[in-house]
DNA sequence: GAATAATAGTTGATTTTGTAACTAACAAGC
DNA sequence: GCTTGTTAGTTACAAAATCAACTATTATTC
């Protein structure tokens, strides 16, 4: 099927339209990473991502992981509470105010997230070899914009 | 909740994590589009990765679709099948090979894939505007390569 | 300080996805 | 030309995501 079929209709060009691009390069470049923390820990990507900001940022509230992860709290709700069911995480209900729990990566939750990050790591590595440190420093910050995460 | 908080473990940033960077960016980017195709046409992402690769590249195939846009051919079957339920396409299938159906857009559904990539377009460039040319080429480009798309 | 509104988090019903097993048609080997 | 393998696409069942309604607690207002 080539671009001069009689069926083209137009002379957009799906393939240089970035959310598309972002989107499929997204998803190409979290296939491998993610194989390994789903078959290794049998975690889902939700459940990855808390997992990561409680081991990066420290303890933290659901409503905290929400905003800066921008998941939505009911699939913040599940996958805290998978976490917790594995003995990941622990809960600990604010004195202050008891509808707040700050959650706490336990020391097998805390060694989890460093295997994985280790990993995470190596796979970031990987993935920019194939272009020079300029043109790295520039795709980051121009896809922390993209995000609204500066 | 800080870099110097107790709990926190490594060294490990996961705002400088590629695949978390790039999922945020495309989650981000592709969220005022996806609105719309929703609200307007009531199709889903999956669907409207279908329609753009008929509209874009023409007469395909379902496992052709699938190569190009890497959808599982589940996802394919489902979104074929609820567009041809909306008449945005027919099936046609082919003589020499009685296993292979050619999928063609409707009227109605070029119609549709007009008015959204026109919008897709105008959404493009507003993404764009906030970098320079060549930011958004080399962008492009790198983002082509993350996907194993060229 | 009682009534109302707002917030943190959970639960349930529905939709969508993912995985595997399936049908139908074609291809290859013998 | 019949068995075996392969391919295009569908379907069934389980897992996960989404959306709205819910509980419990705190804040606000009169």
């Amino acid at each position: 099927m080539t671009q001069t079929d009689s069926t083209k209709i137009d002379d957009f060009n799906l393939q240089e339209f970035l959310p598309y691009l972002l989107n499929r390069a997204a998803e190409e470049s979290s296939l491998e990473f993610q194989q390994i923390y789903k078959d290794r820990y049998g975690i889902l990507r939700t459940e990855w991502r808390v997992l990561f900001h409680l081991g990066n940022y420290g303890e933290m509230t659901a409503k905290e992981i929400g905003e800066r992860a921008r998941l939505h709290k009911t699939k913040i709700s599940r996958a805290v509470h998978r976490l917790e069911t594995r003995r990941y995480l622990v809960r600990n209900r604010s004195e202050t105010d008891r509808r707040v729990e700050n959650l706490i990566l336990t020391q097998m939750g805390q060694s989890v997230y460093r295997e994985l990050s280790g990993i995470a790591e190596q796979y970031d590595a990987k993935l920019m070899a194939q272009f020079n440190a300029d043109e790295v420093a520039l795709l980051r910050k121009m896809l922390r914009r993209l995000a609204h995460m500066d």
